[in-house]
DNA sequence: CCTCAGAGTAGAACGTGTTCTATATCTGTG
DNA sequence: CACAGATATAGAACACGTTCTACTCTGAGG
């Protein structure tokens, strides 16, 4: 085997607990993910440094690139333990709404609104997301899976047809684009709320009112 | 006024020819950008070296950075080009079509077709476009006009209502999203195009056939 | 023609992401 | 226990985006 079998190397579908090395590596890891958010909280994905993380998580500049190959593959990392988290909780949570499409929308609201309490922490995941190359190519899937879940998890389709899911992946594009538009200020709050609800109204409905 | 009155510093609206300093100026905007797209049709986002990109457009590292304060900035004023050229292109071209629709779909196509074409430049132009922060927020935000002048164009919609405009928004968002994900291996050239042609019909039509 | 402010140039310098080197520590196995 | 190999550490080194400095060139107003 070559010497650079890491951590993080595998990395695939399992929704939740990774089987990671020993239980200091999940500590490692786990102290890394937490920093980074931390940083990012505080000053957005220019204050994710990555010798600012390593000491901050307490592990050496080496190691914090064992685990993790690239600032963006650990802001990618950080999206993703986030939307596990918010679907875990979204799980545990009974979701209003007559329609499917009304309790998508209580979706995508709750999780948008929850990102933009925090500006500088979506700032910072959101555009490494986008900025993402063909190494992180795995990880944005993953988390692309997640969203395409917890969406088909609101509307209560749980084997979603292969229509589904495009018009799912349509939606996380649509969300996506316009988190990013507002994290650059190009659009406001508002805005986002009325894009994300015409959009989901016309995908899934076809009919706006 | 400030010793920072640099070139470009205005960039507004004017479809085509901005009104820029002395034709010198105008020829080194022009000579930069050229070396911009040159250098990324090459190697993509890591191979627009500003080091380099000062070379070949035989300008100081200096001047360059009068003219384009950031590499992201340089990578949109590139798309901005292309998109504008595109859509003179377009203008000189009968769009077919039965529908509406259908030319914008015609119009899509061509134009993903065309950026597929050259996968590095797109996956320079797209990945800095997705990845500018706010300084930058004025040039996208250029770029997303185009987008919609195109498509308005390309509908015979030529003052869209607002409601024209978010939906044209909303499918420049999903077609952003698309190339983005074709450019790093997420998403096959079939894939893109089922997926534009689905969400425009859905967007625009409310059915799928 | 002179001059001087703004624009351009060459190149050093700086910051941060990433890689490399040398050493130390841990872990599992004979 | 001792060892081998994998992991972790400290810190230097390197690459590239960005900024700064000192100098030169250009061209419009006197």
């Amino acid at each position: 085997m070559p010497p650079q079998a890491t951590p993080n190397s595998a990395g695939m579908a399992t929704t939740s607990s990774e089987e990671l090395g020993s239980a200091a590596q999940r500590e490692r890891r786990k102290r890394i993910i937490d920093a980074t958010l931390a940083l990012a909280a505080k000053g957005g994905y220019d204050a994710v440094q990555m010798r600012a993380v390593a000491d901050k998580a307490d592990v050496a500049l080496g190691t914090l690139y064992r685990y993790f190959p690239s600032k963006v593959h650990l802001l990618v990392a950080g999206l993703s333990r986030e939307f596990q988290r918010a679907s875990e909780k979204l799980d545990r949570t009974k979701i209003p709404g007559e329609t499917a499409t009304d309790r998508l929308l209580f979706v995508l609201g709750r999780n948008t609104r929850m990102m933009q309490r925090d500006p500088h922490l979506t700032e910072a995941m959101v555009r490494a997301f986008m900025f993402a190359d063909t190494t992180a190519a795995a990880e944005v899937e993953q988390v692309g899976k997640l969203m395409e879940n917890m969406f088909a998890r609101a509307m209560g389709k749980d084997e979603p047809t292969e229509r589904d899911s495009v018009i799912f992946h349509m939606i996380a594009d649509v969300w996506m684009a316009n988190l990013v538009a507002w994290v650059t200020r190009r659009a406001s709050a508002t805005d986002v709320q009325h894009r994300l609800e015409l959009s989901v109204r016309l995908l899934l409905e076809g009919r706006d009112d």
